[in-house]
DNA sequence: CCATATTATACTCAGATTGAGCAAAAGGCG
DNA sequence: CGCCTTTTGCTCAATCTGAGTATAATATGG
């Protein structure tokens, strides 16, 4: 069996505050989206980043800042002996690198079939920016509890409702905006996405529409995106990475603005500001946006000298637990 | 060329509160100690994980415990057009997907040439549990000032210098304990690695014995090893992990000794203690254990029954700030 | 041109968390 | 019994954090 390798990239930008992830349009057997994808070349590249930012640069015309490794994929379908691969061979083994890179700019695509996309579309629960999505307490949480109740172990009832439960934020638990990946794969699992099946060769199915659990995605490219939106929620916490998604020159809304697409949440404004100005991590420009009605915005800039400092942690995210 | 795929495990045990790492004894040209390592096989396994327990346990006799993916290491050296590989052949490229393991036991190794070793033999200057070792001040940090000094530029000087100062705390700057890789590759860079010269096929003659810079492994294994602490120093402050190398019953103070180890630091004891006790992760056992003079000391037992919360959240490490 | 809406920024306050030290309890040992 | 050692319990101040209230600076509409 031959093995090969690729490099899987999630390209995240923030269009007006809202994070987008540039996806190759729909093509193949399945005419699902896909990541940008490219195989690593062993002979041309020293090292799997410079390969990644080398056709990522060619595909998309523009240079990736920010790169980091996400995770190494190469599991086999469960269930089937031997996997139905991208383009339907399945004598040879695909392993898959996935990179996290941010860039600032939304640049436009060239002649490539690669478009932004909100990366809501294949994650509408993990959107809680206006509160819980009544989907999540409406459908997916009956079609979770249906899936554990059909399970024959009593053990494994209780134990798959209270995954369900914990990471889906129901029945008294917080939601916790990291667990974008045991959210995913809880769905897989219970077979409401669209790839458990897809993933067997078999027609789907399922009690769930894609307005409520995202559209899919080409071969296990979700699983992926998964990861990152999970890593980047997280490290924007201890790392001043949000910056990475931001113009030169912003306000503070529009930072939060940014954080709170990232995160799925709302955040309280003045705690945020509180937490940013002890950091030191933005400073004053002394010039004002007048654009949005209002009392204009100073304009701030990220103090990118201290990023050499390791130490710079990342942006404190005060959430609202209470609805006002 | 030809593509290869391997795992490279890096399995930890506690054995007195010291972390120890299962290591290959020296073999080969080179003669020094290395990791696991065993090739992925496209045929036999549905998943890396299933591949590296099934070659551990053969291989050591013990199954594994707890195990998570750490990074895939791909990297050519940096300066030759080919890499020398472990066995000298530079025709094929050869990939690791590094994992790290975590055993309770520090079981026995069968008639295999593998040995415990503790961590800090690699890397001595990790060691801050009896406060920062002298060699760092005294030995490396000249050394890493004599590096960046004959740079030629004069920006790489101060940049370099500054990067020294806080990998290693240097200069007022904090030790961070997480930032274990930061530190060898800023070693590696500066050739004072024996690593950095036989990457290249070159003899070693750095100004700093292995006393101070630790003991050299084979590859890039010690990158690896590395990164393993890294994730585990940073893990353990918001996962349970640590439990993971406990026995079933443990005292609060071993418990305390094995986080030290981990961190390579000496922790608040009263602190330590309150902090799980709220963490509600310990429940006593009301047996008491006798053996090390002073007043004995309940045993403990870790809650694994909320490791399913997945909220579970790490020990605090409430570190001494003064010296007392 | 003033009231009003809208957004930005400043200040306050209570409860929780954290670093750090002191004191008492419970064993072993000479 | 007094002393040493270790565990365990408690206190205190400084800081952090969630949350609310107030004020400033614009644009807009009557």
């Amino acid at each position: 069996m031959r093995l090969r390798v690729g490099l899987s990239a999630v390209i995240v930008a923030a269009i007006d505050g809202v994070p987008h992830v540039l996806a190759t349009r729909g093509s193949g057997s399945t005419g699902l989206d896909g990541l940008p994808f490219g195989p690593f070349d062993p002979e041309g590249h020293r090292t799997f980043e410079i390969g990644l930012r080398d056709w990522v640069s060619v595909q998309t015309g523009f240079d990736i800042g920010y790169v980091e490794q996400l995770y190494t994929f190469g599991d086999r379908g469960r269930d089937l002996p031997t996997a139905r691969l991208d383009d339907g061979t399945s004598e040879e083994r695909i392993i898959s690198i996935g990179y996290l890179a941010l860039t600032p700019e939304a640049t436009e695509i060239g002649a490539f079939d690669a478009v932004w996309r909100d990366w809501y579309r294949f994650f509408p629960f993990e959107d809680h920016r206006n509160g819980p999505p009544a989907h999540i307490a409406n459908d997916i949480a009956p079609a979770l509890k249906a899936w554990a109740d059909a399970l024959p172990v009593k053990a494994a009832r209780q134990e798959n409702w209270l995954r369900a439960c914990l990471a889906f934020g129901l029945d008294g638990h917080r939601w916790i905006e990291e667990r974008v990946l045991e959210r995913y794969e809880l769905l897989y699992e219970s077979r409401l996405v669209p790839e458990a099946a897809l993933d067997q060769g078999q027609d789907w199915t399922g009690p769930l529409s894609e307005r409520i659990i995202g559209t899919p995605m080409r071969s296990d490219h979700r699983r992926i995106l998964a990861t990152a939106m999970a890593r980047l929620r997280g490290k924007i916490k201890y790392r001043p990475v949000i910056f990475e998604l931001m113009p030169d020159a912003f306000t503070l809304s529009s930072l939060q603005e940014t954080a709170e697409g990232v995160l799925g949440l709302h955040l309280h404004k003045q705690n945020f500001r509180r937490a940013l100005d002890k950091s030191g991590l933005v400073e004053g420009l002394g010039i004002f946006e007048t654009a949005t009605g209002g009392r204009p915005a100073e304009r701030f800039r990220f103090r990118r000298e201290i990023l050499s400092q390791m130490a710079a942690s990342g942006i404190q995210t005060p959430q609202k637990r209470s609805e006002t």
